[in-house]
DNA sequence: CTTTTCGTACTGACCGGTCAGTATTATATC
DNA sequence: GATATAATACTGACCGGTCAGTACGAAAAG
């Protein structure tokens, strides 16, 4: 069973990622994870700590999976379990990474902003498997590290949107970092 | 000078592009645009109403410049065409872009639901444009035309979150597409 | 005189946060 | 093992601030 602080989140989870903030009261989280409003700010100091409390659990649970071995590999074949990795996490958790998605444009107070330098290192992950891939050989050394891992996170960020399976789309993303488009 | 009407819609989407939709008080963009707040209601019968006036007129202007002739052009000039130009269209508003990506994963309303089915079209006429490629020779025909769309938007649209001017972005993008990362 | 704008005061629903009290579980005392 | 004490977990009615929207008279604008 859930401890009541785990059914909190989770409910706060489901709720955010169908309505922003600001519409998602914490009466309306406390009826979810059936619990007393006063049990949500016993285990949270404010609305708004329990939600960077649930965005912060989400993003340590990301970095974990992304960071798991994946010796003797070179880094093509890195680079396409990264972004397999990422596409199953959004699958597993769908409604977590749709919160993440919504905020990731706001980031109107200063612990949202100190939450999000870490979620940044899933982009700084990126950055190092590219650069590596470069020094390898595997990657075009005329690449633009910076540039190509903001594109490559775009491109898995699009998954969430569509109707599209994401399973479809990790492969589709591979595939056309590898050939490109053309005929 | 600007109409009233046009210098409140100016106002609104200034501080819809700082702070999200609930954190925007009508006496904000009353005082923003220089105006009474009667003058906002006089013009949009409520703040939604005001908000999707917003949003619209932006995508309307959007497609506009994105439907302008490319004749004489085969599908990767204009695939490139269609990147620069939103990238264009991106640094000139670049307010109302910040507002228009925050919102997509919104959509807390029927109002809302109904004028983003017109900024699909961004992404129908980029599926045309894809389709008549493969038609045409210039694209592999093995591509999934759907999946790659969505995948071409996402690279795009990650063009804000960064710190990277939009222009190399788009180069970027383009040069991914034509030839992979393969080295 | 009609339309638009202004300024200011007002209303009321809604929602984050509080708090006095209750339940539950753990620990000590006889 | 029964009883008292403490510590923690939980409850929900209530309060106070905020803000969308209204009211209205005056006054520019055309």
């Amino acid at each position: 069973m859930l401890t009541k602080r785990d059914a909190i989140l989770d409910a706060a989870t489901r709720l955010f990622s169908k309505k922003p903030y600001h519409l998602v009261a914490m009466d309306d989280i406390a009826k979810k994870a059936k619990v007393a409003k006063g049990t949500l700010y016993y285990h949270f100091r404010s609305k708004e700590d329990l939600y960077v409390a649930l965005l912060q659990e989400g993003i340590d649970n990301l970095l974990l999976k992304l960071k798991t071995e994946s010796s003797g590999m070179n880094a093509l074949e890195n680079l396409q379990l990264f972004i397999t990795r990422l596409a199953e996490f959004f699958i597993e958790k769908k409604d977590f990474f749709e919160v993440l998605k919504r905020e990731e444009g706001n980031l109107f107070s200063k612990k949202l902003k100190n939450c999000f330098e870490k979620a940044c290192s899933v982009k700084d992950l990126l950055h190092t498997l590219l650069t590596r891939g470069i020094a390898e050989g595997h990657l075009r050394g005329n690449l633009d590290v910076q540039a190509t891992s903001q594109i490559i996170l775009g491109m898995i960020k699009s998954s969430v949107n569509g109707t599209i399976e994401a399973k479809k789309l990790a492969d589709t993303i591979f595939d056309i970092l590898l050939h490109g488009v053309k005929a």
